[in-house]
DNA sequence: CATTTGATGTTCT
DNA sequence: GAACATCAAATGC
């Protein structure tokens, strides 16, 4: 009860690898209706920019309703359905008319674990139920009706619980299916502590 | 084990 | 109509 929650000024700063990796280790918490509270430690990002990044969806400073989102100030967040069934969720970051954005891969389970078995139909607490994009947005309950909600609601948001890996080996890799991007593909701007189980598969 | 395929809907060409 | 920041189940070794 006693974490602050992230404030803007967080999100609002320019580069967004570097809040990638300050992320990692943060929680992230959703109250959605009137379920129990869920929460986990972020453990795995990728960083998506709108300029320069062929990857991002609002690359080249190309604006569409779908990516309106990202070109608000920082620290809201920006859900889309991605292949018609997942909901991916992404922080974003940078201020007024930058979209940067920074997608949560991974979540390690803290609170409301019997919740998030619920909400994905499974009977064990293992990296299956949140290591991915699209798992852990189904065990939180997010879906796109919460995108461009202000992180400092009390729908979603995230904790500075001070955890701090015991090893903080942060890894920087090539992002995750963005094959698509060419050269961009190859930015090593995906994170994730190299002691953790709860990364996502590739 | 590894690899393939079906589900599913929004966006953009 | 094709592509897409994915997952789970089915098939082939």
């Amino acid at each position: 009860m006693s974490n602050p929650k992230l404030s803007p000024s967080f999100y609002q700063r320019q580069d967004v690898t570097s809040i990638a990796q300050e992320l990692i280790g943060k929680v992230l918490c959703t109250q959605i209706d009137n379920d129990p509270l869920t929460s986990g430690i972020i453990t795995e990002t990728e960083a998506y920019c709108g300029r320069g990044d062929k990857a991002c969806h609002a690359n080249n400073d190309t604006r569409t309703d779908r990516t309106e989102t990202m070109y608000q100030a920082g620290g809201i967040s920006y859900i889309y359905l991605c292949y018609g069934i997942h909901h991916l969720f992404n922080v974003v970051t940078n201020v007024e008319d930058k979209a940067d954005a920074i997608l949560i891969r991974a979540i390690e389970p803290l609170d409301g674990k019997n919740k998030m078995l619920q909400r994905r139909g499974k009977q064990d607490v293992n990296p299956s139920l949140t290591a991915g994009p699209g798992r852990l947005t189904q065990a939180l309950g997010i879906t796109t009706s919460f995108d461009g909600t202000a992180l400092t609601d009390n729908s979603i948001w995230i904790e500075d619980w001070e955890i701090g890996f015991s090893a903080p080996s942060l890894v920087a890799t090539e992002r995750v299916g963005v094959d698509y991007a060419g050269e961009d593909a190859k930015l090593p701007w995906r994170f994730y502590p190299q002691e953790s189980k709860w990364v996502s598969q590739k």
